[in-house]
DNA sequence: GGAACGCTGTACCGTATGTTACGTATTTTG
DNA sequence: CAAAATACGTAACATACGGTACAGCGTTCC
């Protein structure tokens, strides 16, 4: 049963030529709006000409170009009137349609749940306080969480470094890392052996350790001087480092914030580099 | 202080006269359809002539109508984009211990609104399906999203490059690429000139292109077969790509279920060489 | 490799739309 | 009560909007 224009498309979206393929994704991607403006705005939004607007509109049945914008806009009041609509839509967005994000939106609930914001605060505090330097580095699955990580710290603080490659290339920084550094470790399962020595040795050093992990604790957290436990179960074969991700970006926003005073200066004269 | 153009005609309908008053009060009633109408339409369902439409428009300080449902269209977007200020009071946010989080899963519901599973399956099976290489490749923020895809695609079939390091080296890929090759490609704001020049060269070649991007469009979707458009914002200095990560980590899921029957060979031998 | 097909954009056309001028009705004010 | 001012609608106008014909191009299928 195909009740909205937004599903009508998704259906056909599939048997239509490149360059009304154009057309429907720009609408999808802010829908309804761009439909309600001019033929002219919309095919320059979407890259194509006006006929091909109008042959897109065609083919999803439509006999012309204000029909087709009388029934979006008929949907829209009908989704204006009552809101309630939009949440309890059976066919698209309810639970039952992707069990993966209704699982992923569980597991970030009960991590926050278990995630006190002074927590996040304290481990902010580490992050920005420090006078020393930043190390970031994650599993086989989970190094990319340290990057995206580094690539927003470095620019907000100097010495923020991501440590990746073969294992002896760590064990060399090892050297440089004292009492005010700090090692963000990104550790799941199967939690990897290289990992657990790399971040007991650097807590032999004195580094402060910040540890992402899963409900069930890598065997670093005995080193860590703040662990974070995402969940991670999905209806997958892979689990789900989603909730971390979040976490990650929260951190990320919090540390921020408390370098916005001195770090503005910062990005202002990044900007001024480019 | 005014925001809306539904409060600035409540405020100014005291001074208006009879004719003008239908008008405003019959835009309210359902409010914003009828201004999105012709003014031919907003007048005979105002009950007034068109001339006192445009009175009405003129005296709300629009220079003409146009411009009047320009200001419409914005406001309805700015609605739409963020579905919990209107379900959720601001001021109370009881539940919403981190504004954060609750953005965030907002985006996510939002992302899915627009993402059909059908789309989702067609994606699947254009990375599944084909005989050919996948290639992935990401901006400067999104590049570890496009690691992680990489880490876990590489896993479960061949020949998965992630592209990395300096845009000269990609570019030298560019002739492994031929129309059996898929390049997935994440670019959010700011869209990256480099990534838009290599994925029109990559589609010039014939390769397909999905990419994962802001609901802005990154300019990449005017070559792209597949367009994701995430929700991004989040109240934060940083945009987000949670909603990314999780459409990732779903599509993975996808590939993984429908290599399952030939895949599953290659997994178990990847385990015995453990 | 050639031919047929389908898709896309350019250029043009008719028309519906927003806009304006003007005359009439209605209200307001002295 | 008269006269002026304001409000409103009818009708004519110009613009720009949606729609169409056609040619070029790429793609696919013999």
């Amino acid at each position: 049963m195909i009740s909205s224009i937004a599903e009508l498309i998704s259906d056909r979206i599939g048997t239509m030529p490149a360059g009304e393929r154009r057309a429907a994704q720009t609408l999808i991607a802010n829908y309804p709006l761009t439909g309600l403006k001019t033929v002219a705005e919309f095919s320059s939004a979407a890259g194509v000409s006006s006929p091909t607007i109008l042959r897109f509109v065609a083919r999803l049945g439509f006999q012309n170009y204000p029909e087709f914008q009388a029934a979006l806009q008929d949907e829209l009041a009908a989704q204006l009137q009552s809101p309630a609509s939009r949440t309890l839509n059976p066919s698209s967005a309810a639970g039952a349609a992707s069990p993966m994000l209704e699982a992923t939106l569980d597991n970030m609930r009960e991590t926050f749940r278990h995630l006190s914001e002074k927590q996040i605060d304290d481990i902010a505090a580490t992050l920005a306080g420090r006078r020393g330097k930043t190390f970031l580095i994650g599993g086989r699955f989970t190094d990319p969480l340290a990057r995206y990580m580094a690539a927003h710290l470095a620019i907000i603080q100097p010495d923020v470094h991501h440590l990746a490659g073969q294992e002896s290339i760590w064990r060399d920084r090892l050297i440089d890392m004292g009492k005010r550094d700090v090692l963000v470790t990104f550790d799941i399962r199967r939690y990897q052996e290289s990992l657990i020595r790399f971040a007991e040795k650097a807590h032999e050093r004195g580094v402060q350790i910040v540890l992402f992990t899963d409900q069930w604790l890598s065997p670093i957290a005995r080193f860590a001087r703040h662990v974070i436990a995402g969940r991670t179960a999905v209806p997958s074969a892979w689990d789900s480092s989603a909730a971390l991700f979040v976490v990650a970006e929260t951190l990320i926003g919090a540390v921020t914030r408390r370098l916005e005073a001195e770090g503005a200066r910062r990005i202002r004269d990044l900007e001024s580099l480019r």
